[in-house]
DNA sequence: TCCGATTATATTCGATCTGACAATAAGGGG
DNA sequence: CCCCTTATTGTCAGATCGAATATAATCGGA
């Protein structure tokens, strides 16, 4: 009664019925002279990954260890994305389950101990349009009137109607904000009018430049889902100094929220929330790395961790 | 290089070494007369689940699959909740890995068509704890100083100091407020503390009605999660009319919520922020049920689906 | 039919928060 | 000593939020 019925498949794959593959997939993040930097191996298009395996004592460790021995990089902040059952990755033909299970991992690019054929790229050349910190990309001028286009192609008006409205949304036509933390429906949008390579077709494609660099599979999906994450999260939990070093100014650690955020903040209402929040405090020392006034040092007070647990890292971010 | 080296564990037991069990679990939800109620099977201990198969032609319509088989409820509105892989739950010395995939669906209590061996039971049975609508239950004056001697238990200061200020923030002593949105949180600590049936032991374990009613494996750390999920979302999605009839009056709107969230709203701010954002219309009829003068019915607004997408249902809680 | 009990709906007010802008301070270099 | 650059502090109006109050509509009993 619990678990029926799981006798009436006839047995076909290699595979019994109630099983299927497990991978483990990571979106390895860390924030470099204020550009956002995604952890890749082979020829950069590749998420590190491997199976969930028998000696693995959790699905945690399972991926630390992966993407320790594929990169040599030890990862400090981890946390669970989402599962996909993706039937197209691996054999369609042959009916395989395969279950991915996603992370997203916040680090610092100097944590790395050489090794291996891996290297960091920014997130941005695999969603160009997504980076609005000097403004609207260009990018998006020759992707509007691509998805128009696609919008004005569907059969029915009600179809055509709904798909204006999803990229306008989505994108922030017509006079519409761009909100940032989109960036998942950005990607289905433009998947879905095959404007980039993992949409099958590639007549429609736009050039590399404009559709941005392809990912093997549907890693490019995950980077996505991570990046929608990270800019939600930033907003209500300090997650950002785990990929500050150690001390840190405040324009730093604000060009680094910039960088994840694709957008620019306000000086003074960003100081103001940081410091309001107590999150940071003074290391008595300043850097002068900057030329003008020397900036005070700061750390990360680790008891908010503790005290604060949830109230979180709001930031302030430009209306329109 | 990409997958490597996945022969090297001696193939020990029935399963193949890269492949595991999945299990699909459903937390179901609805809210009837301002009770927020989970759909159990069995003994009202277990939660509608089943495995992951080969003719499902996703996880979710796996899901709708067995929910709908197990129970006879279809389900509408279901979100992915996090995913478990518990090597205690079927068999530590077999050595085999059962994950579990864990969904959160809303629905209404009317759309069951009879069947079956479940039954709807008030999640506040399984977290006596967490229903503030009548101000502090009762239960927490009994379990506050268990929490506190479990705390001062502690071999060493620092943890006790740990202990204590974790069990503060999570259930609000010290003249700290009450967060609706900690049940996880609240749920690890008891276990932690032993004072609930799960947690092995049970030398210190409360009476049911102040620990609240078990379930089977790990299903009340799972709905756990659907709660505090639930409870976050709330405030900004509306999803809360997965939840409601049709057509509504403001104030059941309102019951429903704070069946949710466990605490009360202050009534014109409600209002207010619902109308303000355009959620609702409404439906040129009144509803005579209560006594007093006439409430006008609406109808949640589709269209917010589409425009607003994202703006999400605040709601005002009431600050201490 | 009038009155009060009950519930729904509308309005107001002050505290706080937020975004935008301006002003001042502290270095370096000519 | 002046000027340029960057950091830091301060101000102000509009929006938001929580709380409390006032008004409207129905029912039932005197």
């Amino acid at each position: 009664m619990d678990h029926q019925a799981k006798g009436t498949r006839k047995g076909r794959a290699a595979l019994k019925a109630d099983e299927a593959k497990v991978d483990l997939i990571a979106v390895v993040v860390a924030v470099n002279d204020s550009e956002p930097c995604l952890l890749t191996i082979g020829n950069a298009d590749t998420l590190p990954s491997g199976p969930y395996a028998l000696e693995h004592r959790s699905l945690q460790s399972g991926l630390r260890g992966w993407v320790e021995q594929q990169t040599g990089h030890p990862l400090g902040y981890i946390e669970q994305l989402y599962t996909f059952a993706d039937r197209d990755r691996i054999g369609a033909e042959r009916q395989e389950r395969a279950i991915s299970i996603s992370y997203l991992a916040l680090t610092r690019k100097e944590q790395a101990t050489g090794s291996a054929n891996c290297g960091w790229r920014s997130w941005y050349e695999y969603f160009p349009w997504e980076d609005h910190r000097s403004g609207t990309p260009v990018v998006l001028d020759i992707l509007r009137p691509r998805l128009i286009e696609w919008a004005e192609g569907a059969s029915d008006a009600t179809t055509r109607r709904e798909r204006r409205q999803r990229a306008a949304i989505a994108f922030g036509f017509d006079d519409r904000n761009w909100n940032e933390e989109l960036t998942l429906q950005r990607y289905e949008l433009l998947y879905e009018s095959a404007l980039i390579e993992e949409a099958g077709g590639g007549r429609d494609v736009a050039p590399a430049a404009v559709s941005g660099k392809a990912m093997i599979a549907d890693h490019r999906r995950i980077l996505a889902t991570g990046i929608a994450r990270l800019r939600s999260k930033i907003k209500y939990r300090p997650v950002v100094f785990e990929l500050m070093r150690p001390s840190f100014t405040l324009l730093q650690l604000q060009r680094t929220v910039e960088a994840l955020a694709g957008r620019l903040i306000n000086k003074p209402n960003f100081r103001r929330l940081v410091e309001q929040q107590e999150l940071v405090e003074e290391t008595g020392e300043t850097s002068l790395e900057t030329g003008g006034r020397p900036a005070k040092l700061y750390r990360f007070r680790h008891a908010v961790l503790d005290d604060r647990a949830v109230a979180g890292t709001k930031l302030p971010l430009a209306r329109a």
